[in-house]
DNA sequence: AGCATAAATAATAA
DNA sequence: TTATTATTTATGCT
């Protein structure tokens, strides 16, 4: 459509909303914008990626994994300008290094999936995601019945924890902040919770604690010792 | 499976599209419909509720965190149309079942915000979006400014090697499936990758190796000999 | 109304 | 393939 206009590209071109470039024929621009909108589709559905990359597997075949989904969306998934999204690539910053006025091409070569293969994926994807819209606009079933499993799976009543509970749920975590899956299920037995529950209270736990980490360091960055021994533990996974 | 008395609701809402209904003047379709297009308008600038939420106590003071975007918001997050919409109302089942006939009033009185207190912030929200969408499409910059809080905190690349480095990485396990910590400390400085890095890729290496041979294994169990000691090799891990 | 935090999702490392 | 971590969303409570 512009192709008399490519002329026109020059390493000058410093503008980074048409700063796109090719490889192979392929228009990078392109497939970052399609990227983006995918994801704003499918979250429109409410859809996650996995739920995508299951239907797709079912109706085009393996190799649509959420993995699959991921590196196509990620592309450029975060919706920053251009200017952003180069300092959020994938690629190593050691190419990016070496190559520093060759931003777009070495970067996209980098991501575990080519824009040649992310050409060739382009249509499967748009070509699902119109019939995915379609049936939902047909009604809620449709959609349903076309994905597979229900989309709209109810979100886990939230658990509240006894005080008792939490007393010696604190202990443990004391002791030891990675405890291991056969503790966890004792905890969990012992305290008559879902071990799911138990395990999931442990990340949220060292979660928290990180970040109060980093905040009490940012207040106090001399002062930070007392802590790091327990950083250390959240860090060392092994 | 509806024997209840439904003279309380309108008795021509057949069309799921239409029954809205009305609360204390307040067309509750209306606050679903812009619940709904907030969500995606949102998500198009790739900010998330809490940024939002941060943004709006900065300009319109506070009163308007995380907390109440999500119980804005989630008047009907999901997209769902209003038949599936009804059943994912976050008034508790128990009310539903009391009231089956008033889904809407009593669903929505049930929610923490009261449809007169959304019709109230609903133009607040308008405005502010209405802003940060011209911002963006000024540019990142103005975005990001207004915002306050950078939306974009940079996460930890995958770490990918060049065909180099792996060409090195590859003689090095060739000679030794377990390099002391000195020589990974070696390997990491001259190759220029994190320590760790490098620790994580022999330990793939070996895991991928492993699978190879496993795989070799199932298909001529018999003589299989050969491989032994270097199976031994990896599994001997201290 | 809003904090604290449980649960869910996406990304990454093991 | 499985675990963990990083982020976000949603909810119980008062």
């Amino acid at each position: 459509m512009q192709k008399e206009d490519e002329r026109n590209f020059s390493p000058t071109s410093e503008d980074p909303q048409t700063a796109a470039g090719e490889v192979d024929g392929v228009n990078l621009e392109e497939i970052r914008e399609f990227a983006k909108a995918f994801k704003i589709r499918r979250l429109s559905l409410g859809l996650t990626q996995t739920q995508v990359g299951q239907a797709l597997s079912a109706t085009e075949g393996p190799a649509y994994s959420q993995s699959a989904i991921c590196r196509h969306t990620i592309l450029r998934s975060h919706f920053f300008l251009p200017q952003e999204a180069q300092e959020n690539t994938i690629a190593s910053s050691l190419t990016a290094k070496l190559n520093p006025g060759l931003l777009y091409p070495a970067r996209f070569e980098k991501l575990d999936i080519t824009p040649k293969s992310a050409q060739k994926i382009k249509p499967v994807l748009e070509r699902w995601m119109a019939e995915a819209e379609a049936r939902h606009r047909a009604g809620m079933q449709n959609l349903t019945e076309f994905i597979g499993s229900e989309p709209s799976k109810k979100r886990k009543r939230r658990t509240s924890f006894t005080p008792q509970a939490l007393e010696i749920l604190n202990a443990h975590f004391e002791k030891n902040t990675h405890p291991s899956g056969q503790e966890m299920t004792e905890i969990a037995e012992k305290l008559n919770y879902d071990r799911e529950v138990v395990r999931v209270w442990f990340c949220n736990k060292r979660q928290a604690l990180k970040n109060t980490i980093k905040r009490l360091k940012q207040h106090e960055p001399a002062t930070a010792v007392p802590l790091e021994p327990l950083t250390d533990s959240l860090e060392e996974n092994s």
